[in-house]
DNA sequence: GCCAACGTTGGC
DNA sequence: GCCAACGTTGGC
């Protein structure tokens, strides 16, 4: 399996929203590196929930039900989108401040390229959020 | 609100 | 193919 990092401003679309929607398709990602990684994604992979600009925090985890497919708000390019629902919300939210000055989490793409709106995470990076969030799934 | 970092575009 | 200019993102 498979572990992700995806980001999105709350004032866009935030874990509250998708915690409604029960499922969302994953649209508008138009950046080569980030559609790169939404195209490695398999059925079953866990993703990480991050609200940006607002929060700061990983707060909450997700699930991808459907592998990449055209993205269908896209009039050209290439793009690609996917499918994924809520699993659970983190019982604490995990900001970014407490990301960069812990010490397993330093490498996080997070950290490095904050920019990236579609992130891979490492099965440890993965774990330790959750460690920190006092979360299980 | 400011600005650094990054990606994209277009002139040469 | 290089690089300056520009737009966007997101932390602070």
């Amino acid at each position: 399996m498979n572990y992700w990092l995806a980001k999105s401003e709350p004032v866009t679309y935030s874990w509250k929203q998708l915690v409604k929607d029960g499922k969302t398709a994953w649209t508008g990602v138009r950046n080569y590196q980030a559609r790169n990684h939404l195209r490695a994604m398999k059925v079953g992979d866990r993703m990480l929930f991050y609200h940006s600009n607002e929060g700061r925090n990983a707060v909450g985890i997700a699930k991808v039900v459907k592998a990449a497919y055209p993205d269908p708000t896209a009039k050209e390019g290439d793009w690609c989108c996917v499918d994924f629902v809520p699993v659970k919300p983190l019982t604490k939210p995990v900001g970014l401040a407490m990301i960069k000055t812990d010490e397993l989490l330093q490498e996080m793409v997070l950290v490095k390229n904050s920019r990236l709106s579609v992130q891979p995470v490492t099965e440890k990076q993965f774990n330790r959020v959750l460690e920190l969030a006092g979360t299980r799934i």
